[in-house]
DNA sequence: CTCCAGGCGCCTT
DNA sequence: AAGGCGCATGGA
């Protein structure tokens, strides 16, 4: 499928998602229970599957691979550091992920570093997923265990997979999510602040982490997650003398950055990971 | 060794 | 309303 403007590895591999797995020249993961391969090249990324697919919109939404994309760069303010982080890497992209597993995986987030999220999501998948057809016979590949099925499960059984003090928060919300009375699929059609406050009644689920579902589910695009990493970007970028409360932060986030307010987020996100070693630190 | 990680919930002021 | 602290675990 063509895909301009789009940087596959910078996506899959910037915090917004953690089950990709990099082959060298390509990305290996499962979306909707089929297992797929990407290879990027030039404006292009090739999909491998399986079985034979006639109709390929799961892929398109997923990737986003259609969006305006121009539209949403230029509706960022035309100010010094959000054009200086949409240079450092032009292609970067939201994804359109499925809502429990985002919901889960950013449950499973708080305090721990990128990498770790990926193990405990990749043991958690492994040991209570359900098997998904590879191309790999002898390494067989796990969906991100349903709602139901974590629903099922002991704490003890999800301490083992090593969450830690968040195993009851993700056992309490598979839950709620399992019941089904949470209106999972409303979001998009109620405000930020209302959508936020409805998933925010999850245990585990503080601000950041509902603002992060909501931003990556493609439910609200001006959710505006602020994390330890975007706290050090809007006060080293854009206010380096003066110290801001998380709460000025958050209120900034939301209205400096336009209707993609999210999409700008991610960019910032993007931008300090890449450089924390750099003399911006 | 210490410090910190894409925080949250609960308890004090 | 705002700030402090404990929580499991592992990486830097």
């Amino acid at each position: 499928m063509p895909a301009r403007d789009y940087d596959l590895a910078a996506t899959l591999d910037s915090g917004q998602t953690f089950r990709w797995h990099s082959t060298g020249n390509g990305w290996e993961g499962i979306i909707r229970n089929k297992w797929v391969r990407l290879v990027q090249s030039g404006d292009q990324i090739q999909a491998t599957t399986c079985t034979p697919h006639s109709n390929w919109s799961w892929l398109e939404d997923y990737l986003q691979s259609s969006s305006d994309f121009d539209g949403i760069i230029a509706s960022f303010p035309d100010d010094e550091p959000m054009q200086r982080a949409v240079r450092a890497c032009r292609g970067l992209r939201l994804l359109k992920q499925d809502c429990w597993q985002c919901l889960g995986s950013f449950i499973l987030s708080s305090t721990k570093q990128i990498l770790q999220i990926r193990r405990v999501v990749a043991t958690f998948s492994e040991r209570f997923g359900d098997a998904i057809p590879s191309p790999h016979s002898n390494l067989p590949s796990y969906s991100f265990p349903s709602a139901e099925t974590v629903a099922s499960l002991t704490e003890t059984e999800l301490r083992a997979c090593g969450m830690g003090f968040r195993a009851p928060y993700l056992l309490g919300a598979a839950q709620r999510v399992a019941d089904g009375a949470l209106a999972i699929d409303r979001l998009n059609t109620m405000s930020l602040q209302a959508a936020r406050e409805t998933v925010m009644t999850l245990p585990g689920v503080g601000r950041k982490i509902a603002d992060c579902f909501l931003l990556f589910t493609g439910a609200q695009p001006c959710a505006f997650p602020v994390d330890v990493w975007i706290t050090k970007a809007l006060q080293r970028l854009y206010f380096p003398t003066q110290n801001k409360t998380l709460k000025q932060l958050q209120q900034f986030g939301e209205t400096h950055f336009g209707p993609n307010a999210g999409y700008a987020q991610q960019y910032l996100f993007h931008y300090m990971r890449v450089h924390r070693r750099d003399s911006i630190n």
